[in-house]
DNA sequence: CGTCCTATTGAACAGATTCAATTACCGTGG
DNA sequence: CCACGGTAATTGAATCTGTTCAATAGGACG
């Protein structure tokens, strides 16, 4: 409980030669909307943040005034029930957007799961930029849709899938992810502990563990050293996500 | 289960005057965006088609050629897994857009619940208005990011909430609905069956009737004849779908 | 009045949770 | 290098919420 209790963000001084040097991350998104000159127009706007693990970006209900890209480390986002029930909306990874809602209230909280930054840019000012950028405002448009599908597939996966199911689409989708950068990637890093992707999967903590532990056992995946899962039998976990677990305890795949 | 098997769209001649005389439900979704002649402009790119209640507009995975504005009646947004289970990803009423994905393939089907008229727009002709009016790309921007909001908040219900809480967050939020029509609207039409909710609330349609008994014999609702719920205790049902229930099965508020 | 479909109700069952105990891991310090 | 302490992860057993399967009731319609 006591990481939802920490003090918010910590704004650093800029790195001399340019306000927002670390932000070469989050300039990909926008890479296919805008040129050379206006990239580094945009790179004006920022301030950099960090954060350290556990430290909380803004809370549920917070003044929604500041848009943040993040560059490195990892971020959950979150909603608390009032008995303290916790639903994490999703994980933030490099690149990923963050504090874009329309309304002036954030209806989530952001906690950084390790030691993160992000580049920081009043509303203000990137609403101004937006004006004289038309072709930013489709790929935010771009950016909204495609979260809305992924959070559209997340409550598939919470209203109608089983435990084995949930957890097997959720490292398959890291492993999506991961192989984006490398296409023949084979291991995933998990950030965040199993009480951070239990609240994900809208699962207990003892439950994610039980299906690691089916998973491993069964020859699915490996788990190795710091927060590594390796994919041993991709097929057999498609097979399991999409439901065809089959008698789900016994052993892999042909082969 | 036969009426995830109906035949396509049924695409009606336009009414003579006007390409898409109905249409004027959904151009108050864009009435801030647009001035007058604008909008007779948007009117035109439109034709009027018709679906019978459970009839299919697009099945997940259809291409996704052709934006929606729905003028009349309801539809079901939902995905299909494998052996059958149905996950409803939300309901469209009046004024509601589909189609608006940005990958060219839908993914999720989407059906009428009663009898339904939309517009239809060609997506190349709709981008092509997109192009001469930017503003509609932040009006498109703006209902995306507000749909993403609604899907995060069903993501807490259907991986935090009881049977109970989302019920009674499903009935509030329709009563909300109605309210931005009457704001003194005591009652809400459900124009979905029981099995419909249940896949929306990620529970059994038995579950649902049980839950709709328990809120009838403590007198928070009363089911009226025709759809109609009557919300008679409203403070109650608030409580309820907050987690603060008490002990559930007992009598109405200080009254 | 009978048929069909939906909704309701009942009782046994199952998957995930809860509570509790044990084990593994990691950084620290002797 | 290894013991120690604290946290996270794993495992176990009982419990519970919601499901499943089955039967009954209700309503619309011919």
């Amino acid at each position: 409980m006591n990481s939802l209790m920490q003090s918010p963000l910590d704004l650093l001084p800029l790195p001399a030669g340019h306000p927002c040097a670390a932000c070469d991350v989050r300039m990909q998104t926008f890479c296919s909307a805008l040129d050379a000159g206006e990239l580094e127009q945009l790179r004006c706007l920022g301030s950099t943040a960090r954060l350290e693990a556990d430290q909380s970006l803004f809370h549920q209900g917070d003044q929604a005034d500041v848009i943040y890209n993040l560059t490195k480390g990892s971020l959950r986002l979150y909603q608390l029930l009032p008995d303290g029930r916790r639903q994490v909306a999703g994980f933030l990874f490099p690149g990923d957007f963050l504090g874009l809602a329309v309304n002036d209230e954030h209806a989530f909280s952001a906690e950084a799961i390790e030691p993160a930054e992000l580049c920081r840019y009043p509303r203000g000012r990137f609403n101004r930029f937006i004006d004289e950028h038309p072709r930013i405002e489709r790929e935010l448009y771009r950016i909204a849709a495609h979260e809305l599908a992924a959070a559209r597939d997340q409550m598939v996966l919470l209203g109608r899938k089983t435990a084995n199911e949930r957890l097997a689409s959720f490292l398959l989708k890291l492993l999506a992810r991961a192989r984006k950068g490398d296409p023949a990637a084979e291991t995933i890093t998990l950030p965040m502990n199993r009480l951070d992707i239990a609240d994900y999967l809208g699962l207990t903590k003892e439950t994610v563990s039980r299906v690691f532990t089916l998973l491993k056992t069964s020859q699915v995946i490996r788990l190795m050293a710091g927060d590594v899962v390796r994919i041993v039998d991709r097929a057999r976990l498609e097979a399991i996500a999409s439901g065809d677990g089959g008698s789900a305890g016994s052993a892999g795949s042909a082969g």
